[in-house]
DNA sequence: AAAAATATTTAGATTAGTCTAAAAATTAAT
DNA sequence: ATTAATTTTTAGACTAATCTAAATATTTTT
């Protein structure tokens, strides 16, 4: 069980996680290097190495996916992301917008005991200052299901568990507007002509463009949790 | 005022920084090759990059030294190492002779704000668990003199304040004795025969092997602070 | 189902950090 | 002050991760 990775070979594993769990199927080396910002063919020579470790399951022309081995340590890496995202917010007085970055790299810190130590310090959150779930120490996580704020019902009450786009841009807006994780929402109109909807955010009524709602994850309360 | 160093050029940086201190002099090849485990032809290489790089001084055969901004870049990564042994011992409650294998790595992570917002959640710590100072933003650090504790006159009270030697056995050790930074000593009897000591420890009688009291720094009261 | 477009792999080169073995410089010993 | 021992540097090679350009598969279009 002693893996010791690369950095560079954590990175290919969450990212492969990330993607197959978009499409739910094998990868494509394409989707792989657009990702990771590299190139095809040093896409196809990695992905060969983690095979050869038994990390992925890949056949020429056919794509990779996660072998179970690879899973476990793609969501352990995840686990890590996460957790230090959320000592970053609550102790560092960092905002949930400016910690990405600092987590790609302490996810990579190597220590047997570190993150469960981290974790029990945080009091085992749940979820991440940008509302995705936390795996916890046997790799199971909350799977609550979201939808799209756009795709909310008027009149139901919800509120904000994640965004779509993270993207630097977006997340300053959101913080500039005051609109977080946690906070409650309840769609009030859906205007037709431009796809805007006013909403009660907080027991303030603000307006919405589609644009935003189309970012923005809300609970889906017709499940558990 | 971009660095953006590799993970090995940091630590060549520290290990110059530590190996100077000592001799205050030139650094050898060969002495930085013992001290990093490699081959004195790796460091020559490598000296030479971080010579191109103006980080330190270098002529061929006559050693190694910090330049002005070498020094400054290896205090600051002295001071995420230390600064993180505290964040380890203080808040998730490792002991000190556990933690420098991961703060080795911690030290590494590059952020511009990171490690001054980790300084103020621990609320500006002077040393680090093992007794080393903490060099604080602009890279001043407490230099109170110390001693070891073979040296310390009879009497004369004292407190502990480092390890010379930190290999994890020793730590191991003080810890399995209680022996800890902080703790209050005062040498009672010196027995000549064997050179071991008799000390009051945090008010108990102790006995303590010369091996011991040559490996453990004690703060030298003549000088302030 | 052949041609065109796209995706993937192969081949060969590059860079950082390291290594071994040999050469050169320095220091120590006689 | 030569010789011997040690230290340091050079030369050439290796590995991991990457890149470009070319070759090969696959998929899409007609």
């Amino acid at each position: 069980m002693k893996n010791n990775l690369s950095y560079t070979e954590e990175n290919y594993l969450k990212a492969i996680f990330s993607l197959s769990k978009k499409t739910d199927s094998a990868v494509s080396t394409n989707d792989l290097a657009g990702k990771l910002v590299t190139n095809p063919s040093s896409v196809t020579d990695m992905i060969r190495k983690l095979a050869d470790k038994n990390l992925v399951d890949y056949k020429k022309y056919q794509g990779v996916t996660l072998s179970k081995g690879g899973k476990k340590t793609a969501i352990s890496i995840i686990r890590s992301h996460r957790l230090w995202e959320v000592f970053l917010v609550k102790h560092l007085s960092y905002r949930w917008d400016e910690v990405h970055e600092i987590a790609e790299q302490l996810e990579h810190v190597k220590s047997e005991t570190l993150i469960d130590h981290l974790d029990a310090f945080l009091e085992f959150p749940t979820v991440d200052p940008h509302g995705d779930p936390i795996p916890d120490k046997d790799g199971n996580m909350l799977t609550f299901t979201k939808k799209l704020l756009s795709e909310l019902e008027i009149n139901q009450e919800s509120s904000i568990v994640g965004v779509r786009d993270s993207s630097d841009d977006f997340l300053k807006y959101l913080n500039n507007k005051g609109i977080a994780i946690g906070n409650s929402i309840k769609v009030v109109y859906k205007e037709s002509f431009d796809k805007s909807l006013e909403v009660i955010l907080n027991n303030n009524k603000v307006l919405i463009t589609e644009e935003v709602a189309k970012n923005l994850f809300v609970k889906d309360i017709n499940l558990k949790n």
